[in-house]
DNA sequence: TTGAAAGCGCTAACAG
DNA sequence: CTGTTAGCGCTTTCAA
């Protein structure tokens, strides 16, 4: 590995001359092209180490996603943020940034002090936090204390002046319920995530909402993991309650996916006896049979956004981030048919 | 921010005994606690890029997915890579390594450039590439030139000194060739990924080394892009060409998902009129039906793998990487094809 | 436009 | 065990 010493030396130049040349800064002609011939010859490339101690920006955002000990673990058993690390990283490397990816448990020990290092050790120029949880968000206040760049998925209730992206979960959960009753479906059961998920916690707000509103009833609830399995086993649970309801709203698709595989076994037929209608639009919904309703949470594009809003504020640009993307309704054959009258 | 130099001069010692406080270096119990007390009171965290400058290491492992251009992308449209991630950080994490991903394409003006930077700029200390393609992998001679830490997944035809760990798809075509065989079905046929991709390429050459051996026939052969919809077209393809096999090898889930899809459409019975393989073990295979029997390519593992590897050449505690890891035949409960003998 | 010198924050080598 | 000194590779004053 060549330095820029040496580059500077082969090419007959001071090492401010040659860093000016690299960085395109004020260089005579004639150095920049002795100086970019060296480089090139001794194969140079500029050590981010040394670049990050002089500048303090190392062109690298950190990501990390929150979660919970002894819960269902949403991370590691279905790939819902995978297509949000391909937004932000797709954005990231786009303005020159690498992307880091990490997970913390609000349950660790050190999840205080990963957020010290993270400010501290200025391996990072800012911080994409995906909360997922209802919990204690007070490490917040050191990204504040030290004005560290920070933007996170939605906003937080324990920390108002954070800057966030908002996913619109409430909304979601809202359209699911202008939808289901806008088809003539009034008696509707809740499929939901775990009480203390944030998304599970703003769809049910959301449909509650939306049914008071419009007149429609939540006639049986069940909170599930998120899973195939947990979706059989709550849709199980409902069944077995006595009272079918005429619609399902899963806040997840995999959950859906599981409650259709309850409702195969006993016959129930989706959409001719039950509607049903999930959430997140994953590769699952159009596989199962019928292709299965769902709301598109455009992840991608939030992850988009949480870069560009990132790399704004790191740039200086911005200060205050406070951006929303409204789910989008992917309409399919597992609940169509109450738009033409439900069966008897 | 406080600075290693602000410590010591509070604790009242030297920059290098504060170093060795904080390091757990030779210091005496008095000196150690002081600047450990002093660090504290500073909220001292050391500067990752003043450390990265003396000890040359940086803590970080990038992780790279080559694609290529205009050629159905696996990696932004499905998630199969999600969970090699997540093993690769599980492991990384572990040891004290951040991780970067990132995705190059062959055919970006600036692939050479990007892993002369992975080299030269040592902001990572070692580097996992996913390669895709049956394409040039001349870069990798870089890798080698600076000796530099590397793993791929699977070997590189091209370099053959390079190490790997490899996800077996050449005997996992084979267990799908035996498995199809022992069941009673000798005529095949073969969805498969994209001719220059690495997978589809050696799955078919699996099945149909086994075959021969086993005495199977592939009858109908049809290359797509891995996605539902590309299932769906190349089973439309066979099944319009007239000669209906007994099973269908699908390499990967989601063209088995939508092959199925297909066959629903036209009223062919799974797995009465044909049996139906898929591949990767995504959860896709568990919500289709019937539910589909698929192999496990083990990616979680296989991260964790990639990462032990790599982590071992960068402590040097290795210079060669050769591992496998074959794949896990997951038959279903209710599944895509008859143990039990075919029908008439 | 260019060069000399200083220093970013840290650790390593060595002398005490 | 501790302090001094040197220097990792770079950018940034500031004079020339």
């Amino acid at each position: 590995m060549s330095t820029l010493k040496e580059v500077a030396a082969l090419a007959g130049v001071s090492m401010a001359t040659a860093s000016a040349a690299i960085n395109n800064g004020p260089v005579g002609k004639a150095s920049r092209e002795r100086v970019l011939a060296a480089a090139k010859q001794l194969n140079y490339v500029p050590s981010k180490a040394g670049r990050m101690l002089m500048t303090g920006k190392s062109n690298v955002i950190e990501m990390v996603i929150m979660t919970i000990d002894g819960h269902p673990d949403i991370v590691r058993r279905t790939a819902l943020f995978y297509y949000l690390m391909l937004g932000v990283s797709e954005v990231a490397e786009a303005n020159g940034f690498g992307v880091r990816y990490t997970t913390r448990s609000h349950d660790a020990p050190d999840v205080t002090e990963y957020f010290d290092h993270v400010v501290g050790d200025r391996s990072a120029d800012g911080i994409i936090i995906v909360p997922q949880f209802a919990r204690d968000y007070s490490f917040l206040s050191a990204l504040h204390r030290a004005r560290y760049p920070h933007v996170m998925l939605r906003p937080s209730r324990n920390a108002e002046d954070s800057n966030y992206v908002d996913l619109g979960d409430y909304e979601g959960g809202q359209m699911v319920g202008q939808e289901l009753v806008g088809v003539g479906a009034s008696s509707i059961a809740l499929i939901n995530g775990p009480q203390s998920h944030l998304c599970a916690i703003e769809r049910e707000r959301g449909l509650s909402d939306a049914l008071l509103d419009l007149g429609g009833t939540i006639v049986a609830k069940s909170y599930s993991d998120y899973t195939i399995s947990g979706g059989y086993d709550a849709m199980a649970r409902i069944f077995e309650s006595g009272k079918l309801p005429e619609a399902v709203f899963c806040t997840n698709d995999y959950m859906a996916a599981g409650a259709m595989n309850f409702l195969r076994e006993k016959g129930v037929s989706v959409p001719r006896d039950i509607a049903v209608i999930g959430y997140d639009d994953s590769d699952l919904a159009t596989v199962v049979y019928p292709a299965l309703t769902t709301l598109d949470n455009r992840f991608f594009e939030i992850g988009q956004a949480l870069a560009e809003e990132l790399i704004s504020v790191i740039r200086g640009e911005t200060t205050t981030i406070a951006r929303s993307l409204i789910p989008i309704f992917r309409e399919r054959a597992s609940h169509s048919y109450g738009k033409t009258g439900w069966a008897d």
